[in-house]
DNA sequence: TGAAAAGTAAACTGTTCGGTGTAAAATGAG
DNA sequence: CTCATTTTACACCGAACAGTTTACTTTTCA
């Protein structure tokens, strides 16, 4: 069995989340119109309707829920026993996987582009994106507990790893300005 | 004499330019009506058509024009009597304070603003700010050259600093989720 | 001074788009 | 089978907006 859906309603409503999902990465939520939606989803506008009453519920609901499951990716723990270098460098690749996977970029595009002049709205769901990135704050927090370690400040050097991965792995894809990686 | 501007048509060309460079700023480029941005420019709306023939030309015309005056901002050149820290620390100081600029901002969140879904245009416009970012490059090289500096590659070194200095003050700048600085 | 160039106000065109109303048809539970 | 819930098709509303047309006035400059 495939589709665990139960009732009509739900396979409706999983066929519109479905057709929103690729229609925003793609066109962007300006660029998707409520009827080629419906149509995409092959669904009447007012099923849509019937499911979100609104345009922007709809795009609220996408993003908190893919941004909610999304984050379940990074996991490694501190082991006292394994070499430094080998599980930073475990850790660091692990993120950047994340942050480069094109559904995290799809995402990231969606909700940017449509917060761009909602700052508001946007600070809030970034509050939500930090608490997925203390993976790196547990391991780094682990090992100078263990004294393989030393540094003052946890935030600030989260903060510059951050920075650096970031700024190769994630600014310059979000805009498409350069393609995949390898390295 | 506060006015150079010669004829009239220059007067209201400007009026435009200015009138849509800070609406464009504030509302961004699709929340400025041309109507709207008539008003806000004390003119006819069919003057503004007179001088650019479409929203879009207006549009690149704006961008290409700041980005280009905004590039002349930085020049420290390297100065073998001073101290490398010193120099380094100067440079990137002058770099972070053109980043942070509400300028460089603004400008920044208009054109990625209106190019987020034209990947093509954007890349061509950052290939132009590029150019300005070679500041740095032209530093690191002369302090290479002059024995008080090693490194292996020139761009990623380059782009390292870059990263560091955009991921604090640049991105979430951009987007409005910090403020301002100090330090 | 007089004709060309530029500006103006306002109505208008054409289209896109978010959202609604409705009546008929499909579906599913009891 | 029947009744309540959903879906559908489709017409419709109203607003926004890029761009045009027109009829008229102002500025420029030769």
């Amino acid at each position: 069995m495939v589709g665990n859906t139960r009732t009509r309603s739900d396979i409706k409503r999983e066929a519109i989340i479905q057709a929103a999902t690729q229609a925003f990465q793609e066109f962007g939520v300006n660029g998707t119109s409520m009827d080629k939606l419906a149509e995409l989803a092959n669904v009447s506008k007012r099923t849509v309707y019937n499911h979100f009453s609104t345009k922007e519920e709809l795009v609220m609901h996408l993003v908190t829920q893919q941004w909610q499951t999304a984050i379940l990716n990074i996991n490694k723990k501190y082991d006292a026993t394994l070499g430094l270098d080998e599980q930073l460098q475990d850790l660091i690749l692990q993120d950047i996987e994340f942050m480069v996977s094109e559904s995290h970029l799809d995402l990231a595009r969606v909700a940017i582009g449509h917060f761009f002049y909602e700052p508001e709205k946007l600070k809030d769901e970034v509050a939500q994106l930090k608490a997925q990135e203390t993976a790196m704050h547990r391991w780094l927090k682990d090992a100078k507990a263990d004294n393989k370690l030393a540094f003052d400040d946890l935030e600030r050097v989260v903060d510059e790893i951050d920075s650096l991965v970031k700024g190769q792995c994630f600014w310059p894809q979000l805009f498409k300005i350069e393609d995949t990686l390898s390295d």
